[in-house]
RNA sequence: GGAGGAAUGGCUGAGUGGUUGAAAGCGCACGAUUCGAAAUCGUGUGGGCCGAAAGGUCUCGGGGGUUCGAAUCCCUCUUCCUCCGCCA
């Protein structure tokens, strides 16, 4: 959430952002709505400081004997007065909650100004382009024939999007888990969390997916919760209402299943791994101050790229340049595996900072130098997301005979084995 | 699921209707003392909103109510603790 004074200060500046992220925002309508606002609040203090006088003379009068009943009368009046007054403000200040919570952030300075995903550059390329010389085979096929996933009896008992991991493959994304978990918080410095799947309204709202996304999350409304599309939202919220009084930058990892309704790309992706409805991601979440958090946030990506690296599979990173940003980002760094069978670049993780946005809106705050409270700043990517990773590692390890050679990284976390073959 | 108890500032903990934003202690910051430190003494020390500031206002788990006035009384919700039941 945008801070309403910089939205008063900076009315030109925020419509200039809106306009290169393809914002539709009617930020003047939040300004008035603002100087309402503020005119109605100083009647109304004006009238509580009245009230309060009078009330507190209403004790020494009958201290002193006097008969207080007009002036009751009066301040009762008062009351009257007030209460419609308050009544106003809490439907204004609703109102204009509501309107900044569909507000997306302002777009970091650094970030380039585009159109669209045509306008995020390449900002660093790693590996090459494995060359074959048979035709290589979708993870879909060489999946099924290895027997490291069922596909149709996961839709059979969930829905289509719905993966159903078996031997090997199971054992596969719990290597990667682990093995992700284990390069964070030994060689990066990240302390894990493992925590709920499953979030309430203020804590999917402290990150940004409510209110503008709700038709991507799954919902159990007699519960009022809602199962976890990142880790992100619980990760993040972990702080939710606090002023931190341990020292910055927090680091945290976390493993979580990822759920996503994915209403938006419906009939897209729909084969294999590619886009489904439930994933496991391994995130990782940084809280920092301002000074620190354009470091960190690089930081944080090579953090990401280093499973990459170590597992040696082809990436890039790009850009995401203003019209592509996502809703509460201010900056983001996407990082896209290659995957040879499908031709394309996949992306695994969104490397983002948020400024002050989501800790504005979760209200996570510390204390600068001079003691006072002000808000961190989030940061997050996933460290990284599996069901692409697993493609990228099955598609361009493949063997000539549909056997797949797994990384050396991965030996240790998948007992010894090191490749993937018909048993 | 049933029955009880609790929720106050960074922490411990007073406070059952009137200048209480809240005693006291601890902690923390600054100052004095000291060659320096400890100890000691003094001063200060929650947060939101409005305001250029002075200042005002709101806030004692959340919401609502009674009252001229609520941390204090009433209703309700949430969370935690204890016991019972059920259960991975």
């Amino acid at each position: 959430m945008l801070d309403i004074r910089f939205i008063r200060d900076h009315g030109d500046a925020v419509k200039t952002a809106m306009a290169n992220r393809n914002a539709d925002t009617d930020i003047d309508a939040v300004l008035a709505l603002d100087d309402r606002r503020r005119a109605i609040l100083a009647e109304a203090e004006e009238l509580k400081a009245e009230r309060n006088r009078v009330s507190k003379s209403i004790g020494q009068m009958i201290k002193e004997g006097g008969d207080p009943e007009a002036v009751k009368a009066q301040v009762r009046e008062m009351g009257d007065k007030i209460s419609a007054f308050d009544e106003q403000l809490r439907e204004i200040d609703a109102q204009l909650r509501e309107s900044l919570l569909y507000i997306p952030n302002m777009p970091s300075e650094s970030t380039p100004v585009g159109k669209d995903e045509n306008d995020n550059p390449v900002v660093r390329t790693f590996g090459e382009k494995k060359s074959f010389d048979f035709e290589p085979q979708a993870h879909w096929d060489l999946g099924e024939a290895l027997g490291l996933f069922d596909f149709e009896r996961g839709a059979k008992i969930a829905g289509s999007g719905f993966p159903l991991f078996t031997g090997k493959g199971a054992r596969l994304e719990r290597a990667l888990i682990q093995f992700m978990l284990d390069l964070h918080t030994e060689e990066h410095g990240y302390t894990e969390i493992a925590p709920p799947f499953l979030c309430n309204e203020t804590a999917m709202t402290g990150t940004g997916q409510l209110p503008k996304f709700a038709e991507d999350m799954y919902t159990i409304p007699v519960d009022g919760l809602y199962p976890i599309p990142t880790a992100e939202v619980p990760v993040t919220n972990l702080y939710g209402n606090e002023i931190l009084d341990q020292a910055l930058p927090i680091l945290h990892a976390a493993y979580t299943p990822c759920f996503r309704r994915e209403a938006g790309a419906a009939g897209k992706d729909t084969r294999g791994l590619l886009r489904v409805h439930q994933f496991d991601k391994v995130e990782l979440v940084k809280f920092t101050t301002p000074e620190t958090s354009a470091e960190e946030h690089e930081k944080l990506t090579a953090d990401a790229e280093k499973v990459l690296q170590k597992l040696g599979l082809h990436y890039r990173t790009i850009e995401l340049c203003t019209g592509d940003l996502g809703f509460s980002a201010a900056k983001c760094y996407d990082i896209e595996l290659w995957a040879p069978a499908q031709d394309k670049w996949l992306e695994v993780s969104s490397c983002s900072n948020f400024g002050e946005y989501q800790a504005r809106r979760a209200n996570i705050r510390y204390r600068n130098e001079e003691g006072k409270p002000g808000f961190v700043h989030t940061i997050n990517g996933s460290g990284v997301a599996l069901p692409r990773l697993v493609i990228a590692i099955m598609e361009n390890n493949q063997q000539a005979d549909g056997s797949i050679d797994l990384p050396e990284a991965l030996w240790p976390y998948m007992g010894g084995l090191r490749r993937l073959e018909k048993s």
